[in-house]
DNA sequence: TTGGCTACCGCAAACCAATGCAACTACGGC
DNA sequence: GCCGTAGTTGCATTGGTTTGCGGTAGCCAA
């Protein structure tokens, strides 16, 4: 319930509305201390308000990514969102084969994005970067 | 019609079989210098093949990126493929307003991709790793 | 060349995400 | 407290991609 009242603040102070629908999904997505899928956030939004339509919660959840509130993570071939926390940042390893997710301290990016801006004028997105794979469990018992 | 022999051997070696429609989108595939997206591929297809389906498309893309023949690039929220050249692997910058596509070598991520073998046993899969972000025509039309 | 096994294809339907539109409602101004 | 308006919602639909199924055809053996 608490948590996010900076990203309503920041919904009214840019003109957008503070609705219920809206107000569901910061909450179910606060809750959650990892990432959820979209249509995890419907079942359980409809579970307070019966009425709410998938469209509703794709829209919000691309609302809150434009404003940084949330951050996307596309695992295996479907979008799951979590809380952007500005105090701890990072990226996702995603392993192709057992979609398992690992995270990523910005750190070891920081050099790369530097040199793509310095040399071909290009802004990475790193907040929604997502680096496949696969992890060391998979790898190994991958056939010889 | 050619340069992808070997692709074929490839195919027929691991028991897939050789069908006129994946000598279609081999040949299209292999004719584009740079990437191709999966309808203009069908398009290219039913000139030579009136009854091929997309979804035939569809499947015989993606076995050959399972074989390592081609790539898949994700452009806007389409799919695009081109021939994996080894010779001159490349990634992708893609400019999220205006979908255009800057390559880069490989080398901007060797290290990148050496730290997290090293410190997380995480296997980047880099031959299909493409950077979202913004170009710095978009970046500079930007909104001050 | 022929026969048989099985991978593959075309078709249709399902699926995820995005979008157009008319009805609705949050919220600043009176 | 009430009103007007512009941002939002629900519904229906679209666009791109994937999947299930029955018939077809590539490939190997005899």
């Amino acid at each position: 319930m608490s948590g996010h009242e900076s990203a309503i603040t920041r919904l009214r102070a840019q003109g957008y509305r503070i609705t219920p629908q809206r107000l569901s999904v910061l909450d179910i997505v606060a809750a959650r201390t990892g990432h959820i899928g979209a249509d995890e956030v419907w079942h359980l939004a409809k579970a307070q308000h019966p009425y709410v339509d998938l469209a509703t919660i794709y829209r919000t959840l691309q609302l809150l990514k434009r404003l940084g509130v949330v951050t996307e993570v596309v695992i295996g071939n479907k979008l799951h969102f979590e809380l952007a926390d500005q105090h701890n940042r990072h990226n996702h390893m995603v392993c192709s084969l057992c979609d398992a997710v690992q995270t990523l301290s910005p750190d070891y990016l920081a050099e790369f994005s530097h040199r793509l801006e310095q040399e071909f004028g290009f802004t990475p997105d790193l907040d929604n970067l997502t680096i496949g794979g696969k992890c060391s469990r998979c790898q190994s018992a991958l056939p010889a």
